[in-house]
RNA sequence: GGACAGUUAGCUCAGCUGGCAGAGCAACGGACUCUUAAUCCGUGGGUCCAGGGUUCGAUCCCCUGACUGUCCA
């Protein structure tokens, strides 16, 4: 006997000898090829709004598959509910129609099994449009009992850990990642339009550049070296550019090796556009773009309600920079001229904690952090962010203090970040430096230096916007999702 | 990393002051030819997260740990 046969409860046991009494009647418990002619919300979409007798007359004859999530027996007939990927449909089984053999099938079914019907289209007395079988075919057994078929499964860690079980039991859950999939294939629509080429960059890397986090170490075998698992995309990318492809964009996976929370998955998707010849106001229309092309999947009128707020994506977008914002919600003007001395007392009189190595900009960064971020809760561009926390956007041509950079913010939430993209490779490397100098200090994220990167753009980049957007945030958006996990199909779980 | 909450039948959840472990759904046996959380009669089902302690006696009180969730840094 094996270690599960001494771990089985009763209904487990049950189910198995269900299946043995199938194979004793020649009936293969796990099934073959069936072929279906329709999914139950095509025949709801077709026939639902059909009067009774008017449908009945037509005697329609469909096959279709699905798994049985309710089953109500009166005997000699029965109903049950069968879940195809497109929703519900009813079956009606009389003995009479499907003949004593056939009814064993649906006689011996357990909820969780698949079941294929060929049958009429019909509509019950109640109104209910319902397949009723001439023909019932058993499909696959289910061994195990499924999630309450009322409450659903509602335990998260269940939820997470056996996604294949909500995505059964709740199908908020089946649409949200429906949705998930529609979203970011409208991006793509977007984007294709827009004559971007989608592209695929290394995931295993040398260093991990691009964006401030600590990465995830991996071993190579062969080599016998120490890789990094990416944490962005962006310098990958403009090497792209750098070689002439002028348009490109990725939708990926990066990796960054930080906390867990609502909001944070150590693994999760991005999306980051270049385009040649284009300037950060430019990719401003583009994430305009995007973020409406994206909230099309999921409402007609651009307004989403997250979380009990209504968010409007159908207006154009707020554009603000940061040092207006700031003074706008604090009456502290960053646009005069100051030293760092200045920067820091500024600071102690409104409490803002600053590290010993931090430069004006940092500091102009960590007020607009403070004071401003989680007010902006419809969409608002921010740009213009300090130099020192953007070491890879090309500097502002008035104000070399700023960058041609921005931040979408919504709900107080940071869902993109974008820039004109510094391509002077002496800039670059100055950048890079300070970043290394940063690191020295203690700030763990900061960027090491690429220099293949650098030598890349001493071949000439031309001037680009680049573009990144969390994909999983926007879908949390577009979705109503409390949690990163709720749009991750198999979110990171502890072993 | 810290604080708080949770973990009881396949699922959803009760469980009093520490005294034989409970319900609904699901399952099993039976009845039932338009049901829909089907109904009716009957039956079975538990490592109360794990380990230790206190006690005559622990699902309950105490300690340690695991996992999950929420909030905080």
């Amino acid at each position: 006997m094996g270690q599960q046969e001494l771990t089985m409860n009763d209904q487990m046991i049950a189910r198995r000898e269900k299946m043995d009494e199938l194979r004793e009647n020649g009936i293969d418990p796990f099934g073959q090829k069936f072929e279906i002619s329709a999914l139950a919300a095509d025949l709801h979409a077709k026939y639902g709004t059909l009067a009774k007798d008017e449908l009945n007359d037509k005697n329609i004859t469909v096959t279709l598959a699905g798994r049985m999530m309710s089953k109500r027996g009166k005997g000699k007939v029965g109903f049950a509910d069968l879940k195809d990927r497109s929703g519900k449909m009813q079956i009606y089984v009389r003995k009479d129609v499907v003949g004593e053999e056939n009814y064993f099938i649906f006689k011996k079914a357990d909820l969780g099994d698949w079941l294929g019907v060929e049958g009429e289209v019909i509509k019950t007395d109640m109104g209910e449009l319902t397949i009723k079988p001439t023909h019932l075919t058993h499909l696959s057994k289910a061994l195990r009992p499924l999630p309450d078929k009322f409450h659903g499964l509602t335990d998260v860690e269940t939820k997470y850990r056996q996604r294949y079980l909500d995505l059964i039991a709740n199908q908020d859950s089946f649409d949200k990642f429906q949705k998930r999939s529609q979203i970011i294939s409208a991006i793509r629509h977007y984007l294709d339009g827009q004559n971007f080429v989608e592209v695929e960059t290394p995931m295993l890397q040398n260093a991990a550049g691009g964006a401030a986090a600590r990465p995830f170490i991996t071993h190579h075998n062969a080599l016998n070296i120490d890789m990094y698992l990416r944490i962005a995309l962006e310098l990958h990318l403009k090497r792209l550019i750098v070689g002439g492809m002028d348009r490109v964009y990725e939708i990926g996976r990066v990796f960054r090796n930080e906390g867990m929370d609502p909001k944070h998955n150590p693994e999760f998707t991005v999306l980051e556009s270049y385009a040649a010849f284009w300037d950060f106001d430019d990719v401003m229309d583009e994430t305009e773009a995007i973020f409406k092309a994206a909230a099309k999947v999921v409402t007609n009128n651009g307004i989403v309600n997250y979380q009990g707020t209504e968010i409007d994506l159908s207006k154009p977008f707020a554009r603000k920079h940061m040092v207006d914002l700031i003074k706008e919600h604090t009456g502290i003007d960053f646009w005069q001229p100051m030293s760092i001395e200045d920067a820091q007392k500024l600071a102690d009189e409104n409490h803002v904690k600053y590290e010993s190595y931090w430069t004006v900009g940092h500091i102009i960064n960590e007020f607009f952090e403070t004071f401003v971020e989680d007010k902006l809760q419809q969409p608002t561009f921010v740009y213009g962010h300090p130099l020192e926390v953007s070491p890879l956007a090309k500097k502002n041509a008035q104000d070399a203090r700023f960058t041609d950079r921005f931040e979408l913010f919504i709900l107080g939430g940071e869902y993109a970040n974008a820039f004109t993209e510094l391509n002077d490779p002496i800039d670059q490397r100055e950048r890079f430096e300070a970043q290394a100098a940063e690191r020295e200090a203690g700030n763990d994220e900061a960027e090491g230096i690429d220099e293949d990167f650098v030598e890349a753009l001493e071949y000439g980049m031309p001037p680009t916007g680049g573009l990144g957007i969390g994909i999983d945030r926007l879908v949390m958006l577009l979705t109503d999702a409390e949690s990163i996990r709720d749009v991750l199909l198999f979110p990171t779980m502890r072993p």
